[in-house]
DNA sequence: CTTATTTTGTAACTAGGTTACAATACATGT
DNA sequence: ACATGTATTGTAACCTAGTTACAAAATAAG
């Protein structure tokens, strides 16, 4: 039915919840500068996680994926906004997917 | 084998060619205001048929169409550097198309 | 030949997007 | 806890893309 199965071993979620990194680590993943990823977020584009007030800024992977997917279109030739609008859409599934998954995987463990 | 028989009735290559006309009526067709047009024939991106040293600007049916898709890409979100590259792209194919229906449409002329 | 349309250049302007700087706050290892 | 590296802001500067206004001179068209 699924493809549960053939994902499952590669993916797991209890890790990836873990595996959180600053907004420096991001900038050398995407190749986007630690300003314009805080400019980004200022507008409303992209989002991070603060644990808290006066803490600093720490991204998991969805946040990560989002500011590639954004990065991609404006090299497409999109603008910023017409990008951020773009991604928003794309995100809704990749957020649904993933939370299906993520469901499904920690589900697993409770029966095992 | 092809279309050619469907559209035939439809297209008078002799008439179109003939149809040609001012940035003032090509505003009008487009809603892009005469000065972007000049604008974008600066830059480059469009063309326009002078008839001679000192002549206003003439517009065919194919100029019009290519205005008219970068307006398109425009408004979808798209540069207008970025608009203009995939337009050149598209254009290509609907040049081919369009001669070689000229030149068959011609052709048929000369046999009746 | 008179009225409407076009052509340019110049210049102004908006805004989109990015970046530099610097002073302050935060995180982290040993 | 203290020293070193990393993050956070605000402010301001910056660049370029893209558009538009204006006005005087040239063309077109009835």
């Amino acid at each position: 039915m699924s493809n549960k199965f053939e994902i499952d071993p590669l993916l797991d979620f209890d890790l990836l919840k873990k595996l959180v990194v600053g907004i420096g680590e991001v900038s050398d993943i995407t190749g986007v500068p630690t300003r314009k990823i805080r400019y980004w977020e200022e507008k409303g584009i992209i989002e991070s996680e603060k644990e808290g007030e006066g803490t600093t800024r720490r991204y998991n992977y969805l946040n990560i994926k989002k500011i590639l997917l954004i990065q991609e279109l404006i090299e497409e030739g999109f603008t910023l906004d017409a990008a951020a609008k773009k991604v928003e859409d794309r995100m809704k599934n990749i957020n649904e997917v993933f939370l299906k998954l993520a469901n499904s995987a920690s589900n697993k463990k409770e029966v095992e």
